[in-house]
DNA sequence: TTTTATCTTGCAAACGTTTGCGGTAACGAT
DNA sequence: ATCGTTACCGCAAACGTTTGCAAGATAAAA
């Protein structure tokens, strides 16, 4: 079955396509009664409007890109649920891509998406992504962008983030607070930015609060599960146990945990651990995992929210929102 | 910037669009030397194709439609990250869009896709939807369809599922094997199919066993973590404690998993347990679940790389693609 | 009755591509 | 000198909408 065109209608209304046009959006020029002849006629034919057709007159789409490192991890798909409800009740669409962590799949979906001719981006870059000239194009195409949790720092652009810096440090210093003196840090990929801002929160959470940074307990790595054992593995190997773990996020807090287990320690009594995500997982594993809460669905929903209004109200000065995070005191600490 | 056109080309260099429309997809009546002139001077206009355009001429887009209950759901965050791996790779992007387990804005978000003109749409159902009317609307449109795991029966498409029946048989066969008596199972909401089915399955499971039927040991509830959490609350209240957990998911089994650490049982001593999905959590309790694996990556990639065939070919016969599940012994059983 | 204002509708162009068909030029064959 | 080929390119229509402008119809004012 083919899909009925305002051209249907108007041949069997004997009308012009302009006036049926005109007709289903309810413009002032037309007539009551005619407007009720075309509803009723469009009704009968199942017409739907040809959103491509629309969109080339208006040369824009009404869907949103959304560019994200990995659509399967926590943080990350909560986000998109995020925006795709706030898009869905203003009547967009998402279109979803993933870089898989790497530089030139995000320039390449970029592009992608621009080309799709989307309403607006919102992304949270890669962990290899320095450069941002791909986001630059975007901008100079006047398609709004917003950035969330990852954001490139030398693009002017609106951005939804948390207080890394300061979360970390809460983290670090409630630990201090706690009494704990050999803190390790496990640390996310050195060239993101995110994961640089917490570096610094636990340094000078540790300067703070008297205590010394201790060689080697500080460990780089990923931001997943596995890269949490590991970091714990090599902690275990040379011997260096800490008496508390601050992990980047609540994956490689896992996965420390996982490892700490096998290693017939005690959370909390032989080593504490607290992350950064508030993960579904931190709550369900034993004991559950303090951490602190990043609000990952409400920081796509802003981002969401934000993009629709530059898209809307057009272009506005970028701000940066800045979401509050919270420490969640459970029972690994 | 505004974005250069195929006439903006054709302007510099005198010639026509149609002539700069050929060149640039290498069309054997072009000479040579006119494709590089038009290559070159596209590159230096930065020209890059309207989709829109293309896609109203050809009348659908390279898009693919995902529509899915939850996009923040393990099983379907990595489905859809499959999706979009095999679709990014044939030259698609992908729109997603959420149910919410709910039927209206399930129809709503399948005309909203058909609308998009969607190269094709690949779906998993919502708990509530009983009529499969709007899909049929799909197929009347001759937009390509495809279902994964939770499917519509009465819709001829080609479908991804596993075998929830033999699986859920395995599972509890699996328990009565171990020597479990008094098996309970927490099942999933009675409309839905999977969930009809590992019902069957444990009920037969139990007859071939020679085990009788357990009143109040079957708990019906939603899938997730909550649910598992109440069901098992429910029968700890009522003092009717079983041997051993069959759950309709692993969220669902770790809810129970949950409760059952706070009411100082030991797992799987004084209960065992057991899921399916094999969710990333699943590996991550202590004890580790033990659980079905539902290939759920697989499933995304298989159901894309069937859409996109049948896309190509035009329209083939719908087929079921039964993937292989496994059971995962872990430390809960 | 004519003029003017008010409604209501249609014409045609435009958005950026693609594509069937026709046209020109060059060249060798007859 | 004419014809047939071949190689290359442009015209114009088409995809389904939207929209500025003009025009016809009707009603009110002169």
């Amino acid at each position: 079955m083919k899909h009925s065109t305002i051209v249907d209608i108007a041949k069997k209304l004997k009308l012009s396509p302009s006036t049926v046009s005109r007709a289903l959006s309810d413009h002032p020029d037309i007539k009551k009664e005619t407007k009720e002849r075309v509803r009723k006629s469009a009704r009968e034919l199942k017409y739907t409007p040809n959103t491509i057709a629309q969109s080339l007159k208006r040369n824009r789409t009404n869907t949103i890109g959304v560019l994200v490192p990995e659509i399967e991890h926590d943080f990350f798909s909560s986000a998109i649920s995020g925006i795709e409800e706030v898009a869905y009740q203003a009547g967009y669409a998402i279109i979803v891509c993933q870089s898989n962590e790497n530089y030139e799949r995000e320039v390449i979906n970029t592009n992608v998406l621009v080309n799709q001719r989307v309403a607006g981006i919102i992304v949270s870059i890669s962990q290899s992504t320095k450069c941002g000239d791909h986001f630059q194009d975007v901008i100079k195409h006047k398609t709004p962008l917003v950035f969330f949790d990852r954001v490139c720092e030398d693009v002017v652009a609106s951005k939804v983030i948390i207080d890394d810096y300061t979360s970390s440090l809460n983290a670090v210093t409630y630990l201090i607070g706690k009494g704990y003196k050999k803190i390790a840090h496990f640390a996310g990929p050195k060239g993101l930015e995110i994961c640089i801002k917490r570096w610094r929160g636990y340094v000078d959470a540790l300067t703070k609060g008297g205590l010394n940074i201790i060689d080697g307990l500080v460990q780089y790595g990923g931001l997943h599960e596995q890269d949490g054992y590991n970091s714990m593995d090599a902690l275990l190997k040379e011997g260096k146990i800490p008496d508390a773990i601050f992990a980047v996020n609540d994956p490689v807090a896992i996965g420390a945990f996982q490892r700490i287990g096998e290693a017939k320690l005690r959370i909390p009594e032989d080593v504490a651990i607290i992350g950064i995500s508030n993960n579904k997982i931190a709550s369900l594993v034993n004991p559950q995992l303090t951490t602190i809460n990043q609000p990952s669905f409400e920081m796509g929903r802003k981002a969401a929210e934000i993009l629709i209004s530059i898209i809307k109200d057009g272009t506005v000065d970028p701000k940066t929102l800045i979401l509050d995070t919270e420490l969640i005191i459970r029972g690994s600490t």
